[in-house]
DNA sequence: CAGCAAAGTGGAAGCGCTTACAGTCAGCGT
DNA sequence: ACGCTGACTGTAAGCGCTTCCACTTTGCTG
């Protein structure tokens, strides 16, 4: 790493001293000219701005948020963000996060060791956080909440304290779960381990659909939350000696494997095997036979997450509140042949 | 919006000075304890490090910086980031930056007016910045950088003084469309017209590989860059009195709303009509027929990018530098039919 | 044992801005 | 003509940290 010279003049632009000096005021005038927060006279006002445009100075964020205490800054920390999930909520967390007058820094925990330091040099940062699934460990969380830092939890276990934004998943299971009993399936299998988040509490509904109409499934089938780690979970599955006769498959992603397992060993879906996702990733619909699967509003995920860091950030709210928003089975053909009608 | 108390004491962790007394020591050595920055003697490196750890102290960000002079953030910018495409860009950016003890502060552009003072903003947020696309006007850009900022750009038209990844475009464009030739297709039809970008690279690169076989094609069919402009772009194309052989499409969205159109009108693809489209990304794979399409190294993209800028930051490197990175031709079946082999 | 270098430490000056607080001045009321 | 009020403006004290410098202490070398 190049030891650069001490004073080398970071390239920095110019500074309120230069503004002030040009314009021929001091710099807590020039300060109240730019921010309209006490009387300036309307020539001095002038001159002011006028030195701020030759210059072309735009005030240094960190001297400004040093003084005002406070970032203008939200962070978000996701998993992996590779498949298309997680991308649409962190959009829709940073347009709404935007509108509000705050910049978004993000962070990936995708296989890194070193999420808690990380984590914590961006609270530094920030003015509040959003932590998406279980990135972060339950001690950090508590640590930097008891530091101050309003945090909102999103699509996870909720945490004492902190605010959540989930989408509904046990009910919707269900609804899927009938939906694939509706179509004669009895012998369903679920494919994606997973407990203690969203994917465990759909297990939860698919099971209690089950068990309402007196039946049991297995316990769901391990499998890597990725398009492989379905199509290897898929082979072994359809090779065994009793087929399952539908698989709800943890995402969609999961599912997408699957269909290409079916594909590979020659099998039909829906004829020979239905198959679901979950998620509603652009991929479902355009996949062929297309895929069922259920509706997360992600961007609506990131959006509501956003505003709830706001109104914590601002003091709007002082209680803590739990929001979860809809979710919606969306029947195309992997799960079976239904009569026309309009959807895709 | 609740005008908070002027020392409504941001909740803000202790700060060097409490963990100085605690210890027992002055500001100087704890910060020279903390950073390894120069001598400290065994036993008052442990008091130090003993006082941090009850307090719980983590430095702050905002002083840091303003004392070092640097951010250790990195901004980018880009278009819409809806598609798999620039998320994937976004990731594999962030991923390198992190690496490189950088944040990353993100800001879309999409549909927003004020597209120039959020840019404005993020630059005084950050010590180098990455536009992706035209997201930003020339000027801005020109601005910052004469500012010091450095910049790389991605994926876009070049600027003098500025670093620039993109991934190429022509030749590949041309490796498609002798493919397609090779096929048999001579009545080619490009579907998404634009100039001056990646995109308008494509057209020219088909168009020379036309013009070396003495064919042409007609000008680029205007379609917005959407599945829903694909589509309806092709149930426009498709229903004219002279089908065109195969459709190049300017990305995969597109052709995948080609590919909708086909269906719905009854067309076999490949057997009735050719399709390709641009980028690969997931669903690309899955569809049916799946996609030929041009893979662009995302990831790659962004890591490249980040990778660039730190040079630029760090002063590793002075000079501008141009990086193109390799596409390659993906063949599934949407253009025809070919003798069976591996590949998804 | 004087004389020095090196090690260890504290003081204090910024970094760029916001914002009390304290002046300065002109216009008014009486 | 004189104090008073307000409108303006400047001074200076932070915000939390890094780091240059100067100053003490050792620990050794001649």
């Amino acid at each position: 790493m190049p030891e650069d010279p001490p004073n080398s003049a970071p390239a920095h632009g110019p500074t309120i001293y230069e503004v002030a000096r040009r314009a021929g005021v001091s710099i807590a005038t020039v300060s109240r000219a730019l921010r309209d927060t006490g009387p300036v006279a309307p020539r001095t006002r002038a001159k002011v701005l006028a030195a701020v445009e030759e210059l072309r100075f735009t005030p240094s964020r960190l001297g400004v948020s040093l003084a005002e205490g406070r970032h203008a800054a939200n962070g978000i920390v996701f998993p992996d963000l590779s498949g298309p999930y997680y991308a649409e909520v962190v959009l829709g967390y940073e347009e709404v996060a935007s509108e509000l007058g705050r910049s978004v820094i993000i962070l990936s925990a995708r296989g890194r060791s070193n999420v808690r330091d990380q984590v914590k040099d961006l609270a530094g940062r920030v003015d509040g956080l959003v932590v998406f699934g279980h990135t972060v460990d339950d001690a950090t969380v508590r640590e930097l909440m008891a530091a101050g830092l309003p945090v909102v939890l999103l699509a996870r276990a909720p945490i004492a304290g902190a605010d959540l934004v989930a989408s509904e998943n046990i009910a919707t299971a269900g609804v899927l779960t009938e939906h694939l009993l509706g179509h004669g399936y009895r012998d369903l299998t679920m494919l994606g381990a997973s407990t203690g988040d969203d994917i465990g509490e759909r297990w939860a509904g698919v099971t209690r659909a089950l068990s309402a109409h007196g039946l049991t499934a297995g316990p769901p089938v391990p499998c890597e939350f990725t398009v492989d780690g379905g199509l290897a979970a898929g082979r072994d599955l359809l090779r065994r000696r009793t087929r399952p006769e539908a698989v709800i498959c943890a995402d969609d992603q999961v599912a997408l494997g699957m269909l290409l397992a079916a594909e590979e060993l020659g099998l039909d879906v829906p004829g020979d095997l239905a198959v679901t996702g979950w998620d509603d990733i652009m991929a479902a619909r355009h996949a062929r036979p297309a895929l069922s699967t259920v509706r997360q509003p992600m961007r609506e995920l990131g959006a509501r997450a956003a505003r709830a860091l706001d109104e914590l950030i601002t003091g709007a709210r002082a209680t803590t509140r739990h929001q979860t928003l809809a979710t919606e089975l969306v029947v195309r053909t992997s799960c079976g042949e239904h009569p026309p009608q309009e959807d895709l």
